[in-house]
DNA sequence: TTGACAGGTGACTAAATAGTCACATATAGT
DNA sequence: ACTATATGTGACTATTTAGTCACCTGTCAA
């Protein structure tokens, strides 16, 4: 298995990228933390979770008892790199800005239409 | 399913990552002339291309009795957005040009399987 | 119109993967 | 030491998915 394979592999989840957004938003979580998120068993999270760091998508610390994790967006911007050309990237970018402002619009509770 | 658990799905298969790198290199190819770079059925390659253009990673454009394919980059895009931050970004773009300049190469396209 | 070529389909098999269980280990604070 | 808390493990089942087969449809060019 290569390491780009682990990578994918480990996003082809929901549940784990479910928990790449926890720490997306907050980094240095205990497992307990996280599971108290989700509706799944520990030991179900603990197995995600383990996928997540052989990828290298999460970086671990320990800390007494405790098992910190923190998101490592290395992988995630190789993938970018990946497909997306160097001299093409500014207008992706722009497209997909303009693509998420109409779209925010669109999910925008509506005034409503009198 | 949602649309980026299609996404991740279609990214999550070492063969359709090939794919995508045979049109990030060359565009507008047609089915036959991927699958030439293949050892795969013709359909299964067909089967492969069918997840890309559901992802939305691939688009796809008739000309006569050829299927045209091209690469788009912006499910890739979002990728990136989805876990990388706009005022982390420099850093990280710059720890990944480090690195990739460090060790002299990118990652390998996949081989063809066994 | 006929033959050659490009693409499309349903059903099947073999392999990979998510999630669960009961049980085990390690640390903090009293 | 003792107990509650936080994390770690091997084996099992159910579901999903990759890849193949034989056969069908549509388009080009002579």
């Amino acid at each position: 298995m290569f390491d780009d394979d682990r990578v994918f592999k480990a996003l082809g989840d929901a549940t784990r990228r479910f928990l790449l957004d926890l720490l997306f938003k907050r980094d240095g979580r205990t497992l307990s933390e996280l599971e108290a998120e989700l509706t799944m068993t520990r030991f179900g999270v603990m197995k995600h979770l383990r996928v997540l760091e052989n990828a290298g998508l999460v970086i671990t610390r320990r800390a007494g008892r405790e098992k910190l994790h923190f998101l490592n967006p290395v992988p995630v911007r190789l993938i970018h790199d990946r497909w997306i050309d160097k001299y093409t990237e500014r207008q992706v970018s722009t497209l997909v800005d303009m693509k998420t402002t109409l779209e925010s619009k669109k999910w925008m509770p509506v005034k409503k239409r009198a």
